[in-house]
RNA sequence: GGAGAGGUGGCCGAGUGGUCGAAGGCGCAGCACUGGAAAUGCUGUAUAGGGGCAACUCUAUCGAGGGUUCGAAUCCCUCCCUCUCCGCCA
């Protein structure tokens, strides 16, 4: 959310900002809800002011021994009916002022950082470094395919238990999901986040909180008869940990990693990624997230990104990294880096992470602040997946396909999976 | 699902119509005492919004919303949540 004093005291830097997202918005209207906002606040503290001081004036009269039924308070209480009414007048007009720019304001994305490369779409997105050798040849096999040859999959039974776009993982598929979780929260762990296991559902005041309402409902899954919805990601109740919450500074940063199975309903996207492991409805993802101090956020997002590609070099996957353009960040974002690994089979690189740091956006929303001495201050926070389980497989599958039909995988792999590589069975 | 109890500051806990943002205690911070510490004493210690260069000041907030009243933590209504017992259940 941004900040109404922002919208008062500087909307053109607002909607410059905006603009580098390639949004056209006027704020004018805004800004003047803002300012009558501001005002009828001051009339009505004052006008209550006054009927406070009314109010003591009443219990002193009687105290001190005047008539309750004479006239000298009769006069008192008129003129504090009178004031009743006019702040109640103020009061309701305020109130819907209030809730318009609320309302305003919590449909704005955030602003981008201003090291944020300017773009429109995905193709101004800058690529910042590689790692790894990726593996180019003639006719290896796309992970599905090869999911499929091992069994590690039902696609189509699963049609039958819940919809397209689900999966069942069977035998080795199920085991090396349950490897992959395991070993990327081990790794998370052993630098110091902490492990979170977060409820699945969660309400719209945490959905809210991060940014996916009220202008994503429709990507979520709903509970029709309850306010709670399926998670999008581990984000939403990580971020709602610390709702309402002042974090001491000396706790700062606060980092955890948190696994969640992740529901989304993919609204807009028939047709793309059918197969396989890319685009589920639900799929597993083990994501890192920090509470940091607001001046020191821009190293937190060096770090989280650097933890995150971690993964991927422990697993001896081939990445590249993205620094997402203007154009191309999220709604909470104010700046993101996209880990895109290498998929053999498919000849591309594919997203597999996104790290992004929210500046105070959704701290703001979700009311989660530090204390420096007197002073309170909003906390940033940024999140990053560490990994996407589904599409980590896809890639270790991918990329360690073998002549023989068995899948080799990665050393750091085998202690958690049991053995060194799939088998046909 | 049935029955009951309760929601007050970081925590515990007092407060049933007036000067109460709220006694007292704990915790925390500063100061004093000490060679240093403990103990002790003193002082301070909520959040949000508005105004002011600042000192400071105004308003709101005792689960949420509404009502009664000149005045509500306190009285009335509605809702939400938590806890305990019983039932059911992984």
């Amino acid at each position: 959310m941004l900040d109404q004093r922002l919208v008062r005291d500087n909307p053109d830097f607002i909607a410059q900002q905006l603009g580098r997202r390639g949004l056209d918005v006027d704020l004018t209207g805004l800004q003047l809800i803002a300012n009558q906002q501001r005002d009828l606040e001051e009339r009505r503290s004052s006008l209550q002011a006054e009927g406070n001081t009314v109010g003591k004036q009443v219990g002193l009269k009687i105290k001190g021994g005047a008539d309750p039924k004479g006239s000298e308070v009769a006069e008192l209480r008129h003129r504090g009916n009178t004031i009743k009414q006019q702040v109640a007048v103020l009061e309701e007009e305020e109130k819907q002022l209030s809730s318009k720019l609320r309302e305003q304001l919590l449909s704005f994305p955030n602003l981008p950082s201003v090291d944020c490369p300017e773009g429109r779409s995905e193709a101004d997105n800058k690529e910042v470094r590689r790692w790894g050798e990726p593996r180019k040849a003639e006719g290896l096999e796309e992970h599905w395919q090869i999911a499929d040859r091992l069994g590690l999959l039902e696609t189509e039974r699963s049609v039958r238990i819940a919809q397209s776009r689900f999966v069942t993982l069977m035998g080795q598929g199920a085991r090396l999901e349950r490897a992959l979780i395991n070993f990327m929260l081990d790794l998370h762990c052993s630098k110091g986040y902490k492990e979170v296991l977060p409820p699945v559902l969660v309400n719209s005041a945490s959905l809210q909180g991060s940014g996916q309402l009220p202008k994503f409902a429709e990507e979520s899954f709903r509970c029709a008869d309850d306010d709670l919805w399926l998670t999008p990601t581990a984000e939403v109740p990580v971020t709602s940990l610390h709702r309402d919450e002042i974090i001491p500074a000396d706790l700062l940063p606060v980092r955890y990693v948190a696994y969640s199975p992740c529901f989304r309903r993919e609204a807009g996207s028939y047709g793309r990624d059918t197969r396989g492991l890319i685009r589920l409805h639900q799929f597993n993802k083990v994501e890192l997230y920090w509470f940091s101090h607001p001046d020191q956020s821009d190293q937190a997002h060096a770090q989280i990104t650097a933890d995150a590609e971690a993964v991927l070099q422990a697993l001896d996957l081939p990445y590249r990294v993205l620094d997402l353009c203007t154009g191309d960040i999220g709604f909470s974002a104010a700046r993101t880096y996209d880990l895109e690994v290498w998929l053999a089979g498919a000849g591309a690189y594919r997203e597999i992470s996104s790290c992004s740091v929210c500046g105070d956006f959704q701290a703001r929303r979700s009311s989660i602040r530090t204390k420096e001495g007197k002073a309170t201050r909003l906390v940033h926070t940024l999140n990053g997946s560490g990994l996407a389980i589904g599409r980590t497989m896809a890639a270790v599958l991918e990329n360690g396909q073998q002549a023989d039909g068995s899948v080799l995988l990665p050393e750091a792999l085998a202690p958690y999976f049991g053995a060194d590589r799939l088998q046909p069975e």
